[in-house]
RNA sequence: GGCGCCGUACCCAAGUGGCAAGGGAGAGGUCUGCAAAACCUUUAUGCAGCGGUUCGAAUCCGCUCGGCGCCUCCA
């Protein structure tokens, strides 16, 4: 089996295989080095953001269970319009203004139980990669100056619009552009280094005082950190134009060597049908969610399990079944768990388990299939549940199981997902327990039930069962 | 106007030529002092519509209808 992804450049699903374009003569296996399109950190992101850098995780860990090894960067954007502006209007340093999203960022990327990757290289510790890239251009004549700022002349380089697949955009009559672009010779032609305000935070260059373009920085910070070809690079589907293309432009022009093998381009998230827009007021932050009393799991759960590729409908009710879903994974653990019997483990258990990794392998390796990969899950649940009612499994299979679901859920984040949430006092549980297990053998329902209520309340739910009354913690 | 995606049950959602996965909700059942929870069973002769190709179509082709995205800062 193989895993095969999507890629933009050649519309169609290709093999991953590390280090292709790489030495080789090394002996030892690649990593697959990916780039990540990170966030500007402006403001909070919202979920339409969390959706791509939730993907970029899960394709991470996927890579990681089919056995990779991966060298992962994730760029954060800390100089741009919106970041000067939004200092400027704070009254901040652009670094006090940043660093302050920058930290909320990685805050929610910790809530949301994503991994850190190798690299997080910042726009602004990267400008002299971005001066070589200019240099290297500006020596083969792509460059020209206007008013200061640095354009990137697309006639003079014919590759261009490969990967967004058009001959030549065609602007909308009526599109605005943007003012301080007017001058260019091309509307397609892009800013490289654009010319400072007075009291702006500006670099010295060759070319004089200044900031950088938007594109540039991307470009830069895959040469420094990678020094060659990339495997991956995945973003959000409105980057593939312009950011993407004006990415390989500058790259494959200033380096003569191609720039990513493969393109991976995660689709919108949509709320209520419609793109979020904070004028629509259908636009939330992931505190937004929280703070309506969602879990962070949930919310993972959602946006990971529908497919990359397709747009995705946000709705509270998608949160709702979420958690329903969530709560029938749980059920099996809480049953795993209960299990007292001790026997040699029996092959049911085993060779459900292979199954069901086969199935889930088979699943993702096609283009990250997620939705089979979830059948694959739910039907192995249904099954175990099946060995638990027919009293067909030990202590050992039941651990069996529960490795098993570790290592799915390497993969999915959502299983064994670690809340800092309410702390229980299990002796004490456990004693209200005997104590209502008393309370109806002498019939005292009254009692009996009084325990139970009082326990609902503290948001714990119990189950009477044959084998005796066992507990969990509502969600 | 140019480029592209999507339409599968009440809701979400796989399936790209051979008996329509899975989750939620609903219904029935098991268990129980009663409940709850849990588990089990069940729910589309049908895949937006109309034609066509084929022994065979959700799947391929054409047309029609409907929804969305990009082309402009954007994940």
């Amino acid at each position: 089996m193989t895993l095969k992804i999507y890629n933009t450049m050649s519309c169609k699903s290709e093999e991953i295989i590390p280090g292709l374009t790489q030495d080789v003569s090394s002996g030892k296996s690649h990593p697959v080095t990916i780039y990540s399109c990170g966030p500007t950190v402006y403001s909070y992101a919202h979920i339409g953001n969390f959706r791509t850098f939730l993907f970029n995780d899960f394709l991470r860990r996927y890579l990681k269970f089919r056995g990779f090894r991966v060298d992962h960067a994730m760029n954060i954007t800390d100089v741009d319009d919106k970041t000067i502006a939004g200092a400027a209007r704070d009254g901040v340093t652009l670094k006090q203004y940043t660093e302050k999203y920058t930290d909320i960022f990685f805050e929610d990327l910790k809530t949301l139980n994503i991994e850190s990757v190798e690299h997080y290289p910042k726009a602004t510790e990267s400008i002299d990669a971005m001066i070589d890239i200019i240099s290297r251009l500006e020596k083969k004549g792509i460059v020209y100056e206007k008013e200061g700022s640095l354009y990137f002349s697309i006639s003079k380089y014919e590759r261009y619009g490969r990967l967004s697949n058009v001959e030549s955009r065609e602007i909308k009559s009526g599109a605005r552009y943007d003012a301080d672009e007017y001058e260019k010779d091309d509307v397609r032609d892009f800013a490289l280094w654009k010319a400072s305000k007075p009291g702006e935070t500006a670099w010295d260059t060759p070319w004089g005082k200044g900031r950088p373009g938007w594109h540039i920085e991307c470009s830069a910070m895959i040469r420094k950190i990678f020094g060659t070809t990339i495997d991956i690079h995945t973003g959000g589907v409105d980057l593939i134009f312009p950011h993407h293309e004006n990415e390989i432009a500058q790259s494959e022009a200033a380096y003569d060597e191609t720039f990513v093998r493969h393109w991976i381009h995660v689709e919108h998230l949509l709320v209520d049908g419609a793109k979020m827009s904070k004028s629509k007021g259908n636009f939330y932050t992931l505190r937004d969610l929280l703070d309506r009393g969602h879990s962070p799991r949930s919310i993972r759960y959602l946006l990971i399990t529908s497919h990359y590729r397709k747009q995705m409908n946000f709705t509270f009710e998608g949160i709702t079944q979420a958690d329903q879903a969530l709560e029938r994974i749980d059920n099996l653990i809480v049953r795993l768990k209960d299990i007292r019997k001790t026997a040699p483990p029996g092959a049911d258990a085993g060779s459900l388990a292979d199954q069901f990794i086969d199935r889930f392998t088979a699943a993702l390796d096609e283009d990250l299939n997620i939705s089979g990969g979830m059948g694959a899950l739910f039907d192995f649940i249904h099954a175990a549940n099946a060995l638990i009612d027919r009293e067909a499994i030990s202590i050992d299979d039941a651990q069996l199981i529960l490795d098993v679901l570790k290592k799915i859920d390497s993969v999915l984040g959502v299983i064994f997902f670690t809340e800092s949430g309410t702390r229980v006092d299990e002796a004490r549980i456990q004693g209200l327990l005997d104590e209502r297990t008393r309370a109806k053998k002498e019939r005292n329902f009254a009692r009996a039930d009084e325990i139970r209520d009082s326990l609902l309340a503290e948001g714990i739910i119990l189950e009477d069962t044959k084998e005796g009354t066992r507990w969990k913690i509502r969600k």
